[in-house]
DNA sequence: CGTGTAAGGAATTCTGACACG
DNA sequence: CGTGTAAGGAATTCTGACACG
């Protein structure tokens, strides 16, 4: 039960409005990419554009935070969680983001 | 089959992604709000801020713009699907909503 | 009616760095 | 290590208006 995609996925929030949604500073959440826990992508200008999927990270990431975990376990445990899925669901999960593709960035036009 | 809510209604998408989204100009994207036929919330600032179903919704009156459908009859058709609904989807909908509001933008902090 | 554009201003975001610790 | 901040610049967004039609 990890996966349920469509608008989940797409990277579309910019930074402030994730902070509002986090209630993390922008700072904080560059620092966070930095430490490669969040992985935003960016618009043709350079600026970051996060899904929901990262806003739910995010807040997990703070509540680690809060409890005093550093970012280097954070991410070890995100790794170990990664491992843990087994082909079949990854697979659905790409084939889902094949489906939801439909829905990212016109890059032309 | 109307709703289908959580990310979807979440206003959190600038005008410029929703451009990018829709392949509307952002002009345009304001003309469509003036005449009535989307309603996106505001920052502190100012700035709009648009929903996934707004996006959806832009791409609706963006092909009926094509078919020469002008805005006054696009407002009408969707007055006329609002009416539509009964008590109960409505109901739904709006528990729904609450459900969802957990995720709006934090006004306080 | 629907959309383009130049205008002027305010807020957003970006990066690299100094700071504290 | 994690986060604040001032710095300088570039891109974003906003509104009201002139334009064409």
């Amino acid at each position: 039960m990890t996966g349920q995609l469509s608008y989940k996925n797409s990277k579309v929030i910019t930074i402030g409005i994730v902070s509002e949604l986090t209630g993390l500073t922008i700072r904080q959440i560059r620092y966070y990419e930095k430490r490669k826990l969040i992985f935003p992508e960016r618009s043709e200008q350079g600026n970051r554009k996060y899904s929901f999927n990262d806003v739910e990270q995010l807040i997990n990431i703070a509540n680690k935070r809060e409890e005093g975990v550093q970012t280097f376990e954070i991410r070890q445990d995100m790794l170990k969680e990664k491992r843990k899925k087994s082909g079949s669901q990854l697979r659905d999960e790409m084939l889902r983001g094949q489906i939801n593709a439909q829905f990212g960035v016109n890059k032309d036009r």
